[in-house]
DNA sequence: GCAATTCGGGACTGATCGGTACAAAACTAT
DNA sequence: ATAGTTTTGTACCGATCAGTCCCGAATTGC
């Protein structure tokens, strides 16, 4: 019937995503879009509709990922053990890609709250259920569901300071070091 | 000799900073400071330079006045009953002023990194100090330096994920039963 | 080959950004 | 009062922002 689009949307989506992680939404600019994108303002557009648009989309697909690589290091490793792998991602080598960009919805939460609400409390929401399954996991260690809940926050909170230290760029050995004593501390609570 | 100032510089400054930490750096536009501090654009650029230097100012104070208050509480309270109330500055009553601007360093922090590392590192070295002063405090109880360390960077973990919970708006009761049940374990490591 | 249709490059829009320039207003010292 | 100095209000600046529009290029079905 007509002339096919030329890029590949998933892939065009992926490095928006990867973009707005390292920069944020409000500096990461159209034009720096498209360039990472490698597609034109129209094309931009016609498959994505607009900025905010796209970025909504990026933030709940990197919840999906958040939420499978937790399921799955949780499905295949005792629970403490599944956790505690889930902690470690984002503490690679220093000074390379995604390990020191923190978590997007972290980020998130806090770069827009006061600025466009809805997309803060988006990414708070997914921060939730990240939670709710840290709690389902921890009720399968046998504890209390008062246990349970209190210590799913308690993990909430350090998950969410990792991932401020991680986008610090504090060294990674630190970042181990702090994972290995909060566990420590975290395993004597329950 | 000529004319004289027609406002008060440390009122307009505080002011900004309370812009700065609602909305944060990028979102706060010159329009809206010459707003909130009431001054006009001639006096904001004659008086602090440009938007970026009364940022820094207002970092700076930021992080002076959270030193300041964490060693006034670190004085007139036995380490950990400091270090405690400490971490409840902020989680006032539900949806009012500053309790759920999170913390400024950490915004900062966050938003910065990969945009302005310059400011993002400044606010990142404010928030080692505040940890250094963690550290400081629980030398005092007797405990190992090693303790000290490990402990101090933990509760960094701590404090950062809890400015981040009262800038995502989680009810106050939730954060002060997470500052609770993390006490309650920090208190068992000890 | 040709008509139909869709895609993509880039010019363009109006708004807003941070920052500057300048002249009128306001004050002091004499 | 007046000269001298500084502040202040505002018009203005170029750059950039997100988003629209349109036309030439490309690809299809026939």
């Amino acid at each position: 019937m007509a002339r096919p689009v030329e890029f590949d949307r998933t892939l065009a989506r992926d490095r928006a995503l990867l973009l707005f992680w390292r920069r944020g939404y409000q500096a990461a600019s159209l034009s720096d879009l498209l360039a990472v994108m490698e597609i034109s303002r129209s094309s931009f557009y016609a498959a994505f509709g607009d900025k905010r648009a796209l970025f909504l989309e990026c933030l709940d697909l990197f919840a999906e990922r958040t939420l499978n690589f937790l399921n799955g290091t949780l499905e295949t490793n005792p629970p403490l053990d599944g956790l505690k792998q889930f902690f470690e991602i984002g503490l690679g080598r220093m000074g390379d890609g995604e390990s020191h960009w923190g978590c997007l919805l972290v980020n998130t939460s806090l770069e827009m709250a006061g600025v466009d609400d809805a997309l803060s409390q988006r990414a708070s929401v997914h921060l939730a259920q990240v939670q709710a399954a840290f709690e389902a996991s921890l009720l399968t260690t046998g504890c209390s569901p008062q246990k349970a809940a209190d210590l799913s926050a308690v993990l909430m909170l350090l998950l969410e300071g990792l991932r401020v230290s991680s986008r610090r760029a504090l060294p990674p050995e630190t970042q181990r070091n702090q994972i290995h004593t909060a566990f420590r501390i975290v395993d004597a609570a329950l």
